[in-house]
RNA sequence: GGGUGCUUAGCUCAGUUGGGAGAGCAUCGCCCUUACAAGGCGAGGGGCGGGGGUUCAAGUCCCUCAGCACCCACCA
């Protein structure tokens, strides 16, 4: 092996490997575990969201693969309507056209063309990551047979009226021209004004005065409304008044909606640019007057010195000439909710349109029975809360959208405007016995992207044919996603798997947090604080990434402090930390339901961990190649240590289990963690070194010891692998052969791989052995690691010289630590860096001396020559003033009469064990204490 | 206006049924000891946001206040 870890050397040739001999398929044994993954934009980018997603869905994927599971990570790509058509419409328009230009069918060859062209970067992107998805089941949500299932199920919709075509008020955005659903619409305060405007009584006898934040829409204004109990305006209702500008006679009416103390107590009825107009409306029966263009311009129905005019120039206009008239009364700044195109962000405008919907009610009951009653379990469990809480107050769903790319609703009119729907034109043709002398034309329309995302749990398994896949892995076993899209997506997904498969789409709900800059801000393109995970894991110098950030900006007079915070921040750029450092990363942040602050520091924390087992790994490759590992038979004797790691093994395995069980992907990376940096590699490995390179230990201790250390490393390789698939593979392939794994002549001269062509992947994942748990032997290694602890605390504090060999007097031990001393003796010396070991009898005069204890045994480090005494009293006068503190907190506590009589007994017993040592402890170190300082 | 989450070491975060405050990074000291300087050994550092309550015992349970973040909502 390399002496350095060299990550980039490694992974590209295991993905590969792994794909080609198709090991990513379901195994077609054993239960079936499924993970849909959320389709990406098909012509999108990988950013930090993805890439912690696919970690943690990789991550599960290959745990239940390993563990026996007949495993499919379902792939795909979304073809993202309103995003995909923006992009293509932005390049058309650096060519100086539109898509008007091309016209429909040009247009949508084009949007294929570019899907063809960038539709690979996001695949190739979730390649570099690891992500063991069966590629061979790829869908893409415009496919043939997805779009047949979207076909389907509006077909089946709108024949049980679920599915209606209606005219009524919608978000509108008057840029992109479509109609959107409340979900894409973001409100947020912005600065504004409230205008105060006279209209005249028609009956005469003076004005009223209403308040808006929106002057232009008063051109469709059909009444105005006051409170019914507002004693100020009880004359005026049912009188009129003569609109200005436009010059129109409208109603005075009375509305519980309006709230008397805000403004003037009186509100403009604009029944056609207002929801709350809207309904105000209908109950008065006012007309509705449609006074903006699909693009908000004024219309043929304002009056004619405004048509033609934009929405925001008309405002202007309009209030310039109600000034002039002298009908302004009032204009003051005020702060108002705008609402916001979540694509565009252009201002929404209600606007009244033709549109299809979803009735939502009938399908929401099942889906928030399926949650009630458990059949779906939301983890985070407190997100149910604002799944049930969006379902109770859904609204109907616009799914039609004036857009080209998508999925084209499946439905005709005929001459009449008579609507047909059917699964394509012959089939209405046919059903409703319309011979080719009728004409039909599609409705120009296509649905909403997220009716089709809505069926992706069967749609991907091959529905509406029934489908083995189908049968076998639907109910999915998990999905997991963020929270922004529970509406969006998840609860619209379980409604339609109810409706259509008559089950749930998947058993549980994985909500992760959002991936935050170091700053705990939102990571965004505008402000210049985006991190590509491929640089993480490659490497970018400080001018790329700068240029990266600060090109195609869309308000490019950001560049120069996006440069400047960039270059502070990455003054070196960013360093290859490699695939499997970043999952780990994201493994370690990953706490339920909380967002994760992107650290650096820790991904570069994470790399060194990824050396630090590629370095154990050498180490036990350097003694155990061509070396007799056991395999042949033999005897093998096992030392304390050799039990003791195999012991520790076993708990780091119960914890990793547990913790996936329990998606605390933290906890397994922590297990981990811990245990291979802190337990294998500090404390085994250093133990090994005595037996292996001492010629006076026996050949069945070298046998066991050997053994144990390829053992040990090949199940943590298996342990790792779900977090850390590249390394573990690299490093398994050259193990395995020694722990007996792989047949051992072939496979390492081919590169191991092209070998055997057995993989990591496809091994067990390691489970608790009962029989290896020896917990007197956990404290046995425990007594040793304290007696060093202690020797190295007086060197360090001492200032010996790491080198320097130490002698070492033992008092008071007793015959249990004196058998230990023997077990241990060249342990000790070797990493204690002792040149004696001796007891000291009880009576015999001990010299000046350093002090360290273990349990009751002491240990004394004499001083001549060594040891500073003013140093060592210090020391020892801290440390018995730190146990005596503790000693007396504990006493207290067993003085209370009301601890010892309501406190469990083993509470007690426990303090009672606890204050005897630490007063033991305190009498010893004292006792030492009082001898240094009269020698 | 409703709702949710958060507040623990300088930073980022763990802390499962209430019972001796932890990790990583950062900081300080000593070391190139042949697996690893992307390292080894050792050390310092916390009023657990404020206040109140329950309890023998509260970071943990209850109430309250403050700050931050996010979601939902029609106040012109």
């Amino acid at each position: 092996m390399d002496k350095t870890y060299e990550p980039h050397a490694i992974e590209q040739r295991w993905y590969a490997f792994w794909e080609e001999r198709g090991y990513f398929a379901p195994s077609g044994q054993g239960a079936p575990y499924c993970i849909m993954i959320p389709p990406p934009n098909v012509t999108g980018t990988l950013h930090m969201g993805h890439a912690f997603q696919d970690t943690i869905m990789d991550a599960l994927t290959r745990y239940y693969r390993m563990k026996g599971y007949n495993a499919l990570w379902q792939p795909g790509t979304d073809h993202a309507g309103i995003a995909t058509q923006m992009v293509v419409e932005r390049q058309l328009a650096a060519e100086g056209k539109t898509r008007h230009d091309l016209g429909r069918e040009d247009f949508i060859e084009r949007v294929w063309a570019w899907k063809a062209e960038s539709g690979g970067t996001i695949t190739r992107q979730l390649r570099r990551m690891g992500a063991s998805v069966d590629w061979a089941r790829e869908r893409f949500t415009m496919d043939e047979g997805l779009s047949a299932a979207v076909r389907e199920v509006f077909v089946r919709l709108y024949e049980e009226g679920l599915i209606y075509r209606g005219q009524r008020l919608v978000n509108w955005d008057p840029v992109l021209r479509t109609a959107v659903s409340d979900l894409e619409v973001a409100s947020a305060e912005e600065n504004g004004f409230l205008w105060h405007i006279r209209y005249p009584l028609a009956e005469g006898g003076g004005d009223l005065v209403v308040a808006t934040t929106r002057p232009e829409t008063m051109l469709g204004d059909t009444a105005v409304a006051v409170h019914p109990d507002d004693e100020r305006y009880q004359r005026l209702i049912g009188l009129h008044v003569a609109l200005p500008l436009a010059g129109r006679r409208i109603p005075v009416i009375a509305d519980e909606y309006v709230d008397p103390t805000f403004g003037t107590g009186c509100v403009k009825i604009t029944p056609a640019h207002d929801f709350n107009d809207y309904a105000v409306g209908q109950r008065h029966k006012l007309p509705l007057l449609n006074i903006f263009t699909a693009d908000a311009r004024i219309n043929e129905n304002g009056p004619e010195a405004y048509r033609g005019l934009d929405r925001f120039e008309a405002r202007r206009r309009v209030v310039g000439d109600l000034e002039e008239l002298g009908l302004l009364d009032e204009t003051r700044p005020h702060k108002l909710m705008v609402p916001r195109g979540d694509r565009s962000h252009a201002v929404i405008e209600p606007f009244l349109t033709d549109q299809w919907y979803v009735k939502t009610g009938p399908l929401a009951g099942p889906a928030i029975a399926a949650v009630k009653t458990g059949r779906i379990r939301f983890i985070p469990e407190n997100w149910e809360k604002t799944y049930f809480d969006w379902l109770n107050r859904i609204e109907d769903w616009c799914i039609s959208r004036q857009i080209w790319w998508g999925h084209r609703i499946p439905a005709w009119y005929d001459a009449q405007g008579r609507i047909y729907v059917g699964r394509g034109e012959a089939e209405v043709r046919e059903k409703h016995r319309l011979g080719p002398e009728v004409a039909l034309t599609q409705d120009p329309d296509v649905l909403d992207t997220w009716f089709s995302s809505a069926l992706w749990p069967f749609s991907t398994l091959g529905w509406p044919e029934r489908t083995e896949a189908l049968d076998t892995f639907y109910p999915t076993s998990v999905l997991v996603t963020g929270f922004d899209i529970i509406f969006f997506w998840v609860a619209r997904m379980i409604m339609m798997g109810l409706k259509f498969m008559g089950d749930v789409p998947y058993r549980e709900v994985y909500i992760h947090g959002l991936v935050r800059d170091q700053d705990g801000q939102k990571m965004s393109k505008s402000k210049g604080n985006v991190l590509d995970p491929l640089d993480i894991i490659d490497g970018v110098d400080l001018d790329e990434l700068v240029a990266k950030r600060t090109t195609g900006l869309m308000q490019p007079q950001m560049a120069p402090r996006i440069e400047k915070a960039t270059r502070k921040q990455f003054p070196a750029g960013i360093h290859a930390h490699g695939t499997d450092a970043l999952r780990f990363t994201f493994a370690a942040l990953a706490t339920t339901g909380r967002d994760i602050v992107f650290d650096m520091g820790r991904v570069e924390g994470y790399r060194n961990f990824c050396n630090k087992l590629w370095n154990a790994a050498r180490y036990v490759l350097m003694n155990a190649e061509g070396r007799d590992t056991g395999a042949g038979g033999g005897d093998i004797e096992l030392s304390q240590a050799d039990r003791w790691i195999l012991s520790r093994l076993q708990h780091a395995i119960a914890e990793a289990n547990a913790a996936v069980r329990d998606y605390r992907f933290d906890q397994m990376a922590q297990a981990l963690y811990e245990f291979t940096w802190n337990e294998f590699c500090d404390w085994y490995l250093e133990l090994s070194k005595p037996v292996l390179t001492d010629p006076a230990s026996s050949e069945a201790a070298q046998r066991g010891t050997r053994r144990t250390l390829v053992q040990v490393l090949e199940t943590l390789l298996r342990l790792l692998h779900p977090l850390m698939p590249f390394v573990t593979e690299e490093i398994w392939q050259r193990v395995a052969p020694l722990a007996g794994k792989i047949p051992s002549n072939p496979p390492l001269e081919k590169g191991g791989a092209e070998g055997g062509g057995i993989s990591i992947m496809l091994q067990p994942y390691p489970e608790v052995d009962p029989t290896l748990v020896d917990e007197a032997v956990v404290a046995e290694i425990e007594w040793l690691r304290q007696f060093l602890a202690g020797v190295r605390r007086i060197r360090s504090e001492m200032n010996i010289a790491p080198g320097k060999p130490l002698p070492v007097l033992l008092q008071q031990g007793s015959d249990e630590d004196r058998e230990r001393l023997e077990r241990h003796r060249r342990a000790l010396a070797t990493l204690g860096r002792l040149d004696a070991v001796a007891w000291l009898g009880e009576s015999e005069p001990a010299p000046e001396a350093a002090t360290a204890l273990v349990g009751a045994m002491k240990i004394l480090i004499p001083m001549a020559g060594l040891i500073d005494k003013a140093a060592e009293i210090a020391r020892l006068t801290r440390e018995v003033a730190r146990l005596r503190q503790e000693a007396e907190r504990g006493a207290a506590k067993l003085g209370n009469a009301d601890f010892l009589g309501r406190a469990p007994a083993e509470v007690v017993e426990k303090e009672r064990v606890r204050v005897a040592e630490l007063q033991l402890a305190a009498t010893k170190l004292e006792a030492q204490l009082t001898r240094i300082r009269h020698l």
